[in-house]
RNA sequence: GGCGCCAUAGCCAAGCGGUAAGGCAGAGGUCUGCAAAACCUUCAUCCCCGGUCCGAUUCCGGGUGGCGCCUCCA
């Protein structure tokens, strides 16, 4: 499989560490509020990469991590008037709420920041003694960039354009503008643990790197995010853990685009968010799910209703055709027909594992399941052989399930009520009562329920 | 100023050297009591100008128009 490489800028060969076996690592979300549709394509992005490879047959370590402590979770933990824990624990069930509405399965470890104060204060410990930190009178310690002469290498920069942008704030007592915290001093009112340095909390970018190498090592294969943590948060990641252990941190750096509105970043500072929760509202989020997977995930995408509508009847035809192909009718035998189509079926899948290997194309896959469901569609019009049959359900369940889609039923649980109409509406149907059979028909429709008359009677629908 | 991305039909989106996948919407048709679903047919020359090549949407150069990172951000 091919993967774009932010840290060389091409496409690679994604040749594991260790043979059969993937670790990655991408970062999740601080949990201070919900999160929205532009912090969920990381999810989606990289839940969908993890589902693929283990497909392929890779034994696949997946580790994203809660952030939950830093500034926005204390000031909103005090505008609430309650604990960075409480909080914290809080956000962690409501984005798993989301998170499973999505489909995203669940990462082999969610380690959480606070989990791992040992493991970021023995880290920020090797840099001082190697020379890459230095610890202040007031007891935080930062990381010194001009320490380590990587420093640029992922995210294109030179050290001393950096420089020359970079801010300072006066109250910091830093060597060197571009220096970064490891270790903030406590303040009053803030969480707090022991260290070497005196009370205090871990700095953001090194919570990361902390988690990741205490659960996969050293180095290890993939590590992903948004495109705007390339800098600096990656950017300081590999500088903090390659100083402290001097070798490879991740092995291959993958970076999604951006959800955009109105051809804008979708962003908490500029507003102009829509949290998954409130999408929830509207729509089944599976639809937005399927609205990401339409575009391959380096390339921004626009958000708007509209467009999650057209996902949505898009993936109606997904289950559909998996309906159809559910409730086909059995041949006595297999015909070349069925061979023909078995044939076909091969294809399929050959098809949408070379879109897959090619930087996890998504678009071009579904582009494959679409070509499917024409096929199967047409093929299940008549009884068909059940070996054939049943390899294609298998296979159409796995493919669309690597892309996380169609995992639950669409709920068939209807109300007594309407059942009766229906079978009312038959009993008038067959007695050529056809204005009484369409009038029923309006009547299920305002209840929410469409009717669909197929060759195994007649069916409804939520609408 | 430094680094980088994008421009394909009404909308969304693959393709990236040999004359454009797929989806949504639309049109016509088959099926249906009528619908729905499904199926068939139909719907683009790829922002502009140069260059390379037998041949470019695809490579190179230059424009134009969007966007992002360089500060918390997925």
């Amino acid at each position: 499989m091919q993967i774009y490489n932010t840290m060389t800028r091409k496409k690679e060969e994604l040749v594991p560490l260790v043979p059969g076996q993937i670790s990655m690592y991408a970062c999740g979300p601080t949990v201070y509020n919900y999160f929205h549709i532009g912090n969920a394509r990381p999810f989606i992005v990289f839940d969908t990469l993890r589902r693929y490879l283990e497909y392929r047959g890779y034994h696949v370590r997946f580790v994203q991590n809660f952030t939950d402590i830093d500034d926005k979770m204390i000031r909103r933990a005090n505008e609430e008037g309650t604990t960075v824990k409480e909080l914290g624990e809080r956000f962690i069930k409501e984005y798993y709420q989301d998170a499973d509405a999505l489909g995203v399965r669940r990462a082999t470890v969610n380690p959480r920041a606070t989990e791992h104060i040992n493991e970021i204060i023995r880290l920020v410990q090797t840099l001082i003694e190697k020379g890459h930190a230095y610890a202040t009178p007031d007891g935080d310690v930062y990381f010194s960039v001009r320490s380590f002469p990587g420093y640029g290498k992922l995210s294109g920069q030179n050290i001393d354009d950096l420089e020359n942008g970079a801010r300072v704030d006066p109250d910091e007592a830093k060597r060197d503008p571009l220096d970064f915290a490891l270790w903030k001093a406590e303040k009053p009112g803030e969480p707090s643990w022991d260290s070497p340095w005196g009370k205090g909390r871990p700095g953001w970018h090194i919570e990361c790197s902390a988690m990741s190498m205490s659960i996969l090592g050293e180095t290890f294969d993939i590590h992903g995010g948004g495109q705007d943590l390339i800098f600096p948060h990656h950017e300081n990641e590999i500088a903090q853990s390659e100083a402290a252990t001097g070798r490879p941190f991740a092995r291959y750096w993958m970076h999604n685009g951006y959800i955009n509105v109105d051809n804008q970043k979708m962003s908490k500072s500029l507003g102009n968010f829509f949290t998954v929760r409130e999408i929830a509202q509207e729509f089944d989020l599976e639809a937005v799910r399927m609205f990401m997977l339409c575009v391959q995930y380096r390339n921004p995408v626009n958000f708007s209703r509209e467009l999650i509508q057209q996902a949505e009847s898009a993936l109606e035809r997904l289950h559909t055709a998996k309906e159809r192909l559910a409730e086909a009718q059995t041949a006595p035998a297999e015909t070349e027909e069925d061979a023909a189509f078995s044939a076909q079926l091969d294809e399929f899948k050959t098809r949408f594992c070379d879109a897959m290997d090619d930087d996890l194309n998504t678009a071009d896959a579904l582009g494959v399941l679409f070509d499917f469901a024409r096929s199967s569609n047409t093929f299940v019009s008549e009884p068909r052989g059940k070996a054939t049959l049943e390899k294609a359900r298998a296979l159409y369940g796995e493919l669309t399930g690597v892309l996380g889609l169609l995992q639950h039923e669409k709920s068939e649980e209807f109300p007594r009520e309407a059942l009766t109409l229906l079978e009312e509406r038959q009993t008038a149907r067959k007695a050529k009562n056809f204005s009484r059979a369409d009038a029923i028909r309006d009547e299920l429709k305002d209840m929410g329920y469409a009717v669909e008359d197929t060759a195994n009677g007649p069916k409804l629908k939520k609408l």
